[in-house]
DNA sequence: TTACAGATGAACT
DNA sequence: GTTCATCTGTAAC
């Protein structure tokens, strides 16, 4: 497909996350999937940017583990974590190896496959919903962390990403991260102005008290 | 519009 | 052992 523009190459990735973050908004995110059908094809609507060391909101930010692996990893990979014992939520590696920087993939557009989207969102009653927040659209596309790992840069690869249509810097939003409880003034999060698809701001619940006995 | 339950892994004491 | 997390669906205001 020409409007696919063809693959953004690794180096697109190796340097700080909230410069990539922006960038990425517009792109096409591809899931490959078995089938006749062919592949999903997701437009990018929303991102978050998270950098490592010397962000405390960051998974990278007490060092490697078990699970954040990737993200110590080269960039150009996809960071599949699973949250809240419900959800997974996918992240670009970006930056050098060991930074651990990552931008979140928060929200976009089913461009292309909205029925298989369809079939695993049923609660979804507009095509809006199907990837407007990070639980949502892993499950749209159908991504957990087997696929944590993966090289988006890979032309074999089961997820990969497109050039697409970039976003001009002037439809470019803003502002700060949803949901996380540190680092909330760094404005980080960036989103298509005026799209459907972005996901409402939550900001942060402090903490969720046990009921007294 | 705001608040909370819900399930699991990882970090922390 | 305890606390909390890059969240979503549902219910009460």
């Amino acid at each position: 497909m020409s409007e696919l523009g063809g693959l953004l190459p690794r180096d697109f990735y190796a340097r700080a996350a909230h410069e990539v973050a922006p960038e990425l908004l517009g792109r096409l995110l591809l899931r490959e999937e078995e089938g006749p059908d062919g592949p999903l094809l997701l437009r990018i609507t929303e991102v978050e940017a998270y950098e490592g060391a010397i962000d405390p909101a960051s998974h990278g930010f007490r060092g490697p583990t078990a699970r954040n692996a990737t993200m110590f990893g080269p960039p150009g990979h996809l960071y599949v974590y699973w949250i809240y014992g419900m959800h997974h939520a996918a992240n670009l590696v970006c930056g050098d190896v060991d930074e651990s920087h990552g931008v979140l993939i928060r929200a976009g557009e089913v461009v292309q496959g909205r029925p298989r989207a369809i079939h695993r969102r049923p609660n979804a009653k507009q095509h809006t919903e199907l990837a407007r927040g990070p639980g949502r659209l892993t499950l749209a596309l159908d991504i957990d962390r087997s696929l944590d790992g993966t090289d988006v840069c890979d032309p074999g690869a089961a997820v990969r990403v497109y050039r697409g249509t970039p976003l001009p810097a002037s439809a470019v939003r803003s502002g700060p991260r949803t949901g996380v409880s540190k680092a909330h003034e760094t404005p980080w999060r960036f989103w298509a102005a005026d799209d459907r698809t972005v996901s409402p701001y939550r900001r942060h619940v402090p903490k969720k008290r046990a009921a007294q006995a």
